[in-house]
DNA sequence: AGTTGTAATGAGACTGGTTCTCATTCTATC
DNA sequence: GATAGAATGAGAACCAGTCTCATTACAACT
């Protein structure tokens, strides 16, 4: 998923946003931040430690706790029960998922802005109803990929 | 949340349901399906097995597992981790949930028709991109709800 | 009614993903 | 350089969820 900032700024973002609640980038929580930033699809935590082999296993589950505490990064429920993770919406553009019951894997899809416009209309008179206060949202289509069907 | 089916007949439903399948509606299948009948918003496994202390745990989540795999029930993976579970929409009608939070809580709200058409359409859209095919979708609202502000 | 095959059940053992502990090391600040 | 709080990593501990297995219930035949 492409980031809004350019590449260098990222780094930078998250640095601030960490700082704001006096935690430190450091070397393990960037690494993440990198890996989740370059893939082209919310991660799982066994991606993650297969691919950064560097991170110890209990380091990354704090990182990650982290990071998403901090708001940098965001936990997704997919359909085989382990949760995948990417950077939030503040770092990239508002996207939806696609997510396949077969393999369990997560796609990222951007949605037109009409469409956008429809939702959040919706999504602010449902709320209405029920006082409650909404931070986002999310589309999630369940199906079938490409390659299981 | 409300059956399409008169009280009476959502157990003859879910019956001939099993039925296809050489399953069996026994008590302990029927327990759950009826708990989560009267039941206003989608249940946690905790909250099942504490209202439904007659069915032993083991065979709670054999029960979950079945009444999935034939289409009764519906796994929603909640923002606590903890999965919740309603008769899926076969058996009520088409919702969304909000989700709180804070608490973990899930609520149900009912669409618009209108918006169900949009909804639809960008669905398809979306989904023609991808070679997904489709089984359903949702629109899950996070934030916070009138409790927990 | 008896037989047979298959599904269902329940207690408890087991698994493995996730969290916790704790001693140590880093890093920002004074 | 001293200090305090944050971060780290290895391994122990935890516990939700799954599996096993011996037993029981049920449906479909004769």
């Amino acid at each position: 998923m492409r980031t809004h900032a350019a590449d260098g700024s990222l780094d930078e973002l998250v640095e601030l946003q960490l700082r704001r609640a006096d935690l430190r980038y450091t070397e393990g929580r960037r690494r993440i931040v990198d890996m989740l930033a370059s893939s082209e699809h919310p991660v799982s935590f066994a991606e993650m430690i297969t691919s950064l082999p560097q991170v110890p296993k209990s380091s990354a589950y704090r990182h990650l706790m982290v990071l998403e505490g901090a708001g940098i990064i965001r936990r997704i429920a997919a359909t085989d029960g382990f949760a995948r993770f990417e950077l939030s919406e503040v770092l990239t553009e508002h996207h939806h998922h696609l997510l396949c019951t077969s393999c369990g894997r997560v796609f990222d899809v951007t949605p037109s802005a009409s469409f956008e416009r429809t939702t959040a209309r919706m999504v602010a008179e449902l709320v209405d109803q029920f006082g409650f206060s909404p931070v986002s949202h999310s589309l999630d289509v369940v199906g079938h990929c490409a390659d299981c069907q």
